[in-house]
DNA sequence: TATAGTACTATACCATAGTATAGCGCTATA
DNA sequence: TATAGCGCTATACTATGGTATAGTACTATA
């Protein structure tokens, strides 16, 4: 093997926790689910107030990823009626410097595209 | 408004540029092919061997996009018979430090995954 | 009794992402 | 003359993500 083939499959192997982290991300929902979490612990109807055009069908499918993703807690609290929260968990938190690693270099590349269009 | 609607409604702003850069990034192909690239400049045929599985269908398509965004260079060479190459950009080479915060995440988020199930 | 809210699920559909396979016009080589 | 490589494009298909609309079992309120 070259030097290069070996810098190359380092590269692809990198590949594996990157995709695991756009993946959890993906998909049209998902972060402004996690925003509308960000404030507290909120009930499913309060969610889907606050992300606007999500159907019922979409936002309980996107908590549920999210819950088995370990970014969400879902409660049932033992009252009358039957009360469901859901709130962002630590782990979610750790989100955090991705999400502004992405807004930095999204904002610097959509000033290259106006440049250059 | 009360103070949270102001902070809520500053984090949906943030998320534009953040579903840019997803958006860039998204899709089976785009990584691999920026990886294939990182060594020096390929032909199309060199980058199909390289990124496996794609069809030419996809690597072209995605070579476009890739150009459109301004991360990838193509250049048809005046030589018999023509030769055409694609090479990453100065701008693409800014993606590294989110590659790298995408990476750190998405291994610590394998670890979370693994703990907790 | 009727209406509305709560937290969902069911069914059907559509649009986009990706796959599979083939073909094109060209040139170089045997 | 035939075969193979080059850089693609065309057509048809499947699979996934997302939408639209309705319905459920329960409780609270008028």
């Amino acid at each position: 093997m070259e030097p290069t083939d070996v810098q190359h499959s380092e590269c692809l192997s990198i590949l594996r926790p990157v995709r695991d982290a756009l993946d959890v991300l993906n998909g049209k929902w998902k972060l402004p689910i996690i925003v509308a979490l960000t404030f507290g612990e909120k009930r499913f109807g309060e969610i889907a107030k606050e992300v606007h055009g999500i159907t019922d069908r979409m936002l309980s499918k996107e908590l549920r990823d999210l819950e088995v993703n370990g970014l969400v807690k879902r409660t049932i609290h033992d009252t009358y009626p039957v009360k469901v929260t859901y709130e962002l968990t630590p782990h979610s938190k750790s989100l955090g410097e991705v999400i502004e690693s992405l807004r930095k270099w999204g904002t610097l590349h959509r000033k290259n595209i106006m440049q250059h269009s």
